[in-house]
DNA sequence: TATGAATGAGGTTTCATTCAT
DNA sequence: TATGAATGAAACCTCATTCAT
């Protein structure tokens, strides 16, 4: 007690502790037990709050599930690329970043349900977390395209890349890695596979005469 | 009365027409206003039935989400399949295939939820659905290549490339189409631009020396 | 068991004890707590139902409280009613109608409170509620006129006297009875006092020279 | 700063000015939402003032509502005796009080609620309230009796008469004016039939011989 | 087989009051 | 003296499920 100190937070740090720990306790029941189970008090008992408190960081339970997809997702993004820094090119990044999303995924699967039920509890939490992505992506295809890494697009091709891009991340977790139980041998191998579609397509051999 | 017939339907007739009743109704409510929503009285409110008699078809709510997915599903498939049914080749296939489905969630918007929030609330459900799918998928695949009209794939590649193309559908779908209000035009524009994706790939032109 | 048979209530029957019978706790509760104190659960619990049994009889409490008054109201316009019945003329009318009305509201304490709480309430409620009343004045006051017991009146005359009347009713019984605790022989002359000055005004006395 | 002065309330006087800043907010609150909803939340945020502040001038949230209605009384009763100030007789006094007294209510519409409310919230309140006003009364009767401008009365007539003249103004308030949507002809109108009905009463025409 | 009244747990939200700052 | 964050007890209302008819 005489020693401490550092221990006593000010008002305004602590609500701002208060606010996180909510976020995190949101994050962390809505992962498990769903929006629809995500009960005020289920998420200020875990973060040792009083039901009222909550009215203090927040107008309404929707206003929290508002926020909370946009504020967990930028974690993920921020996790992914940061993983893919440094990569030697395109093809690269896109192994990585894939590699990285199962990562973090695997790590956080909480994640994957608040993402995927975001669409029916706050559309516009969805939209705010998909444009984010999609920035971002839009991104790297555009340096890519200026080092000639990949080939011309058409813009619509390049807004079609981009979802199959996405979708393609959302599906191979969950029906290959997350359901199937991949490994990490058997995740390398969905990554280069996925890679070498990307890259090639599949259309037929072209046999040269 | 003894003589009567026709148009009174015998017991197991009519038992069947109030449980399809019931999958009608459930549709209809959990594609408007979601799982969460969908409570046994406005299910058993629309199709004309007491909440009561609910319980002689489904042993509980669950018990119904349990089994709604896979039931309209098989239709959202039946429908495609037609589409596609005389395709000149692989690809003209996947063209059709994308083009039906986007006709089909615009058409029934109800589905599109269905789909999207079978996940949290019967993850069972949305297996057998997609596991439905993927079937669907490697037959024509299989049928492609022994064609020749794609190339060949190893078994990894063919895993990736089915759930490349589920998650392209639903993406393409959900950002594109719906959320960008896509008319015909952009709708075939689309279609293209995937294929196109789909057959090439998007690798680095080869430059012939 | 065996004897019973009048005791048990078919099914609509019972549905009308229950509905009665919410409305009888409802007065009950509100007349001794308050409008804003009268909980559902109070109120179910006095008549022995559950929370939610209350929402098969009333679509929400508010729609409970703008039932309330005018259903007491008519009791006590029938006691009044009643009690006045076989009068001599219209001040005896007068005379028996107030008399019957502090006999009333000293048996039902519970009807002062619905009623004057009612206001901030359920103004509609109110609204019926006195014009229920009004009416009955009305009816009262053109067969005096009809039968010459009283003087000639202007409408506007006529209106305000109706509202006079109720007022009188209202702030003798608040003041005088209840908070002056009026035992029955002051019951009496204040009866007598009011139905004086209803008869006779005010004014000066005439000095006839 | 030291200098200062003038600007500066001195203790005292800030504390004074708080206690009255509350006062008036809580009018206005109670006024305009009714007593039921008159939170110290909303009651403290109109005056600028911490919630917890309140409570440094009052005990509980009861506390006020047992001193607001003798508060603002107070203020009507003001106004209504500056308006009758300088009458003619008796009858002008009634006349120009009950003209006053929907002036006051017209313009104060929150005073109306403060005051019908309040028997249910604090009885104390109200009766202190009136008993304010019967002094009132009682005082202009024996003035306008010891002028001979009305006639004799007995005891138990005078006290009658007094909570006849108070339930008169309440009801032709509520009733002709505020719900008929009196404008002032209407209501001059009113007022006289109200003096007339005062002076003469209702008893039927003296035929004379 | 079919009904629908009845249940009661559980959810969100409000708010008077306290207390450390 | 003044603050406002924090509390936690109700309150209203919904709904899956049961069961007597």
């Amino acid at each position: 007690m005489a020693v401490a100190g550092k221990r006593k937070l000010r008002r305004p740090e602590k609500a701002d502790a208060n606010r996180k720990g909510l976020f995190q306790a949101a994050a962390y029941v809505v992962g498990k037990h769903g929006y629809s189970n995500a009960s005020i008090g289920r998420i200020t008992e875990r973060c040792g709050l009083a039901q009222g408190t909550f009215y203090l960081y927040f107008d309404s339970r929707q206003d929290l599930f508002d926020q909370l997809l946009p504020a967990v997702g930028e974690e993920m993004i921020a996790y992914v690329s940061k993983a893919v820094h440094g990569s030697r090119d395109y093809f690269d990044v896109e192994r990585r970043g894939l590699s990285a999303f199962f990562d973090y995924l695997t790590k956080n699967t909480g994640f994957f349900r608040i993402l995927y039920e975001s669409d029916s509890v706050s559309p516009e939490a969805t939209r705010t977390h998909y444009e984010n992505l999609a920035r971002k992506y839009l991104k790297v295809l555009e340096r890519a395209r200026a080092e000639h890494q990949i080939r011309a697009l058409t813009d619509v091709e390049r807004d079609v890349l981009i979802y199959v891009l996405m979708g393609a991340r959302d599906y191979l977790y969950r029906n290959l890695v997350l359901r199937g139980g991949a490994d990490e041998t058997r995740r390398n191998e969905i990554v280069d596979a996925f890679v070498s579609i990307l890259r090639k397509g599949i259309g037929p051999e072209q046999t040269t005469p």
